[in-house]
DNA sequence: CGTCCACAGGAATAAGTGGCGT
DNA sequence: ACGCCACTTATTCCTGTGGACG
């Protein structure tokens, strides 16, 4: 029954693009200028997670390789490479230039350097969660590079500029910035059918159960996929011919720990205690939080630590945080 | 409506980590 | 083995500020 598992992976990439033409249209306009040898300005894409960002980005160039013979393409998440150094060595890699670089050996602008040398046709470069970036001045390095076209992803637009240096933020910010919403219904639904088609044997699952799932994920299509991915895992183990009902209602909790998980994973054990008693009792003050933190770790860091977890933690899309000072609550999102 | 203060977040500083060449 | 260097993480200190409260 399943015929193509690849289809509900996380990275996967579809053919089609559904309910996005016109974001995919606008970024190939945007990078038009490549054609004719000029550079495009910088593109910036917005919206909440399981929005199809970065599947529009990868699919656009896609298409743009296929259309050019001449151009080259990487694509870089800035939650793995948020250095200066993890970027550049990065797109050096995507040009097959990295060679042998030392990490600390290796002079302060050396890499940045080789980049710009070895660069003879156009780079575009997808940074995603570019918000996630330690060190924005190399958005200005890649920025002041010809050859280059950036396509920035994040969740917010609040998330990446405020933080940014003056003089990088005003160059950046007169590139074009796209907004994407959560999908409707209908339209996961789209989505979905076009997954199920390509992915499972016919008859597996029903349009109605489609409709339950996308009602379920409210919106997201990482959320939808994962729950359709996990509902077709149960069937394929208990040798099923067709989903039932009760796999897709265990999928859903499946698909959202799973998504909660991947952030999770990467806080540390104080991080994780935190995002818990804010899941717990929130919304909750900060000084509550403080207190009862402090109460539950042995050894509990300082409260500017603390801020400073919070605030990763938030940008993790864990957590979010309303109201200013004194008035603030963080909250599970 | 003015004062106060809890809070956010920047800067400087200290302590710890890991890879490198010698 | 050793020190060096770049870099990370936590702490202290500090400033600005918006909401609480008299």
């Amino acid at each position: 029954m399943l015929n193509q598992a690849s289809v509900f992976q996380e990275q996967f990439v579809p053919a089609d693009i559904v309910h996005r033409e016109d974001e995919v249209t606008t970024i190939s306009n945007a990078l038009r200028p490549i054609h004719s040898h000029g550079n495009p300005e910088v593109t910036f894409l917005f919206g909440p997670t399981g929005v199809g960002k970065t599947c529009v980005a990868k699919h656009t160039v896609n298409e743009l390789e296929a259309d050019l013979s001449d151009v080259d393409a990487q694509y870089v998440n800035c939650w793995q490479d948020y250095t200066r150094f993890g970027v550049l060595y990065k797109l050096l890699e995507g040009i097959d230039a990295h060679g042998t670089v030392h990490r600390q050996s290796t002079p302060k602008d050396e890499l940045f350097n080789r980049l710009r040398e070895q660069l003879s046709r156009p780079y575009v470069v997808i940074l995603d969660e570019v918000d996630q970036l330690a060190e924005d001045h190399v958005l200005y390095d890649l920025y002041r590079i010809p050859e280059i076209s950036l396509i920035c992803i994040a969740n917010r637009k609040d998330d990446v500029f405020p933080t940014l240096d003056t003089r990088v933020r005003s160059r950046l910010e007169t590139g074009l910035e796209l907004q994407f919403d959560r999908y409707s219904q209908s339209e996961l639904v789209d989505i979905l059918s076009g997954r199920v088609n390509e992915g499972l044997t016919a008859g597996v699952v029903t349009d109605d159960q489609l409709r339950r799932v996308a009602e379920l994920a409210s919106g997201d299509a990482r959320v939808a996929i994962g729950t359709l991915r996990a509902a077709a895992n149960a069937a394929h183990q208990s040798n099923a011919t067709r989903i039932t009902d009760a796999m897709i209602t265990q999928g859903v909790p499946e698909a959202r720990q799973r998504v909660e998980k991947d952030g999770l994973d990467r806080l540390t054990d104080h991080q994780q205690e935190l995002y818990y008693i804010v899941k717990d009792d929130g919304p909750i003050a900060p000084g509550e939080l403080y207190a009862t933190y402090s109460e539950r770790v042995s050894d509990p860091r300082c409260k500017r630590t603390v801020r400073k977890y919070l605030r990763k933690i938030e940008q993790y899309g864990l957590l979010e945080s309303d109201g200013q000072k004194r008035a603030r609550t963080y909250d599970e999102r």
